[in-house]
RNA sequence: GGACCAGUGGCCUAGUGGAUAUGGCAAUAGCCUCCUAAGCUAUAGGUCGGGGGUUCAAAUCCCCCCUGGUCCGCCA
């Protein structure tokens, strides 16, 4: 942990060229490296001669020279070439793989952790409404709040994985209403939470051609709100059944949350705050609505509470987030929420930041683009949507078709794996764009897909269950490029993560992984491993090392790594 | 009307100041007596939405325009 080898050299080859570009009383340009296109080309460069060309007022190509001719390399940085005025650099390429294998074996499953950092995270995700079917849209958010989770805790940050409920509003009650309405004492046998999905979809459409409806629902509404206990009774019922399916979907995914916020359980707390506001001074009563003035940050009004006194989705967040400073006493609020709520997560932050929390900083909202069928967008209203149980079931029988196909010894266990493995990666590896849901791509498992990367590390693990004992020291004798690519992709293993960490972008990791299957795949068909004439204990290890990246990167991603498939 | 996001080969996508633009799907041609063919190799396919500008260097930054999406609710 800490002491990362491609970084160090990084920063070593950083110190160097600066004692030679300060005898010339230049210190304040920052030193950036890049990958080069080709490995032909050396393993890292720098186009800093182009910049100090500028200041310097001098050809970049006298500068490289300068720097070239000057420089004393560091250890394990073999080769200083000028291309085109970049600076190249050559590792000891026998050294550095080495050190990186051996680093990678020795370290396990700790590789790529971040230093512990002294500051406590929550990521909030999978804010499901009950009452409502959980559908494919629904699946995407667990899946990135889930990765976005692992990524924190394993950048070294406190993570608290919270999961924020909507047990209460319109919505609740239209179901409970057309529950009541037409299927009073009804017990369905099968999957009760897309049974209420099916009823609330109903009833919003029932409520919108009569009147009389209407009227019913109100009712019903009403007594939510009073808590009236008959209709409370049913309430707690449906309730739980929604909840019941969340919990049976989160064990299917296997994603845990350490905590489950209600709103149900914070409208009460967040009127309180609301009137609190409203006396300091901070927020404002409008035509009888409770208003926090924005208009100088350019962010409107706030409004957190109705004027019929009733809470509103910000006024529960409010109060939600008091609780995590104040209660959970955490430094860093990650909020995972679809991106047509920029405006609102904006406001939310501003008026957290007024009340005074120095961690209102610290809130970043992640958000994303829609999951959209090809024909528009989704809507658990109109009924037009792709039920998670539904995709789940199609993917799993492509997944044990396939799987039979083959000679495995547990193909239920392994099937499952692939398919949760399947939804989840293809929900992630965008960078947080729309995606249009197609059944086709759904059911593929080959090219940039989970199966690929799952596939690399089974095989990885077959070659390891052949090689009888393994020495951990090895000699390199001459390395091939398809040897060395992967050991240098293995090697920024602890940078992606950390830069994911910063930037809060799974998708890297997903483009990372599959890069290392990719890169291992290759490695595999060019060289042999077990009979191998040259090399053979090294790449042992390297392969060892390859199924660790793996396993660890997948793990980040919430996807099992299987040893066999 | 204002604001934000997106536009990259037929389709999907990586890359947000650096070298010849990354991969996948689909297509074509190959590769299993050899560690798992959910794999590999090769071929073909590009006005990086359009036009200006800044820069030694632009898919990336600035301006204008076009297209699609979203927000500007006492909904969530």
């Amino acid at each position: 942990m800490g002491n990362i080898l491609l970084k160090n050299l990084k920063e070593e080859l950083k110190d160097s060229i600066k004692k030679v570009i300060s005898s010339e009383g230049d210190l304040s340009i920052d030193i950036v490296f890049s990958k080069t296109p080709d490995l032909k080309l050396g393993d890292i460069a720098t186009p800093l001669s182009f910049e100090l060309a500028k200041k310097q007022k001098r050809s970049p190509f006298e500068i490289a020279e300068n720097i070239s001719e000057n420089i004393s390399l560091p250890n394990g940085v073999e080769k200083i070439e000028i291309s085109g005025g970049y600076i190249n650099f050559f590792f000891d390429r026998k050294f550095f793989s080495n050190a990186t294998i051996e680093k990678i074996v020795s370290e396990y499953e700790l590789y790529g952790k971040g230093n512990k950092k002294n500051e406590k995270v929550m990521v909030e995700y999978s804010q499901p409404n009950t009452h409502k079917s959980f559908h494919i849209g629904h699946l995407r958010n667990v899946c990135l709040g889930d990765a976005l989770a692992n990524i924190m805790e394993f950048s070294g940050y406190q993570t608290i994985r919270a999961n924020y409920i909507g047990d209460v509003g319109a919505h609740v009650a239209k179901c409970i209403w057309g529950y009541m309405k037409f299927y009073s004492g009804f017990i369905p046998e099968g999957n009760k939470g897309d049974f209420l999905g099916k009823v609330y979809s109903e009833a919003d459409n029932k409520l919108k051609k009569s009147e009389i409806y209407d009227e019913e629902y109100r009712e019903v509404l009403k007594k939510l709100y009073e808590e009236e206990k008959q209709t409370m009774k049913v309430w707690e019922m449906t309730r739980e059944w929604s909840l019941e399916e969340f919990k049976r979907i989160y064990k299917e995914l296997g994603i845990e949350f350490d905590i489950f916020f209600y709103e149900s359980e914070v409208k009460d707390k967040g009127t309180k705050v609301a009137f609190e506001l409203l006396e300091k001074g901070i927020a404002k009563n409008k035509e009888g609505a409770i208003v926090v003035d924005l208009i100088d940050h350019n962010l409107d009004e706030f409004v957190i509470l109705r004027n019929d006194g009733t809470a509103l989705y910000s006024t529960k967040d409010i109060a939600l987030a008091e609780r995590k400073f104040k209660d959970f006493k955490i430094d860093r609020s990650l909020y995972v929420v679809g991106s047509e709520q920029k405006f609102y997560f904006k406001q939310l932050f501003k008026t957290l930041e007024i009340m005074g929390f120095s961690q209102a900083k610290k809130c970043y909202h992640l958000s994303y683009e829609l999951v959209m069928l090809e024909e528009g967008k989704m809507s658990s209203r109109e009924g037009n949507v792709v039920l998670y149980s539904d995709l789940k079931k199609f993917v799993n029988k492509e997944a044990i078709k396939q799987v039979r196909e083959r000679n495995i010894s547990n193909a239920q266990e392994i099937s499952e794996i692939v398919t949760i493995g399947a939804l989840k990666y293809s929900m992630m590896k965008d960078n947080n764009k729309k995606i249009i849901f197609n059944w086709k791509r759904a059911l593929d498992f080959e090219g940039d897909t989970a199966p690929y990367i799952q596939y690399a590390h089974a095989r990885a693990a077959g070659i390891l269950n052949k090689a009888e004992c393994v020495k951990g020291k090895f000699q390199i004798d001459e390395l091939s490029e398809k040897e060395y690519k992967l050991v240098f992709i293995l090697s920024e293993f602890p940078e992606i993560v950390e830069k994911a960490s910063i930037d809060y972008r799974p998708d890297y990791l997903s483009n990372y992984t599959y890069d290392v299957a990719k890169c291992f795949n290759e490695f595999y068909h060019e060289c042999r491993v077990l009979n191998a004439k040259t090399n053979r204990d090294f790449r042992i290890s390297l392969v060892r090392a390859t199924k660790i990246v793996l396993n660890n990167s997948l793990m980040l991603l919430g996807i099992s790594a299987p040893e066999e498939m």
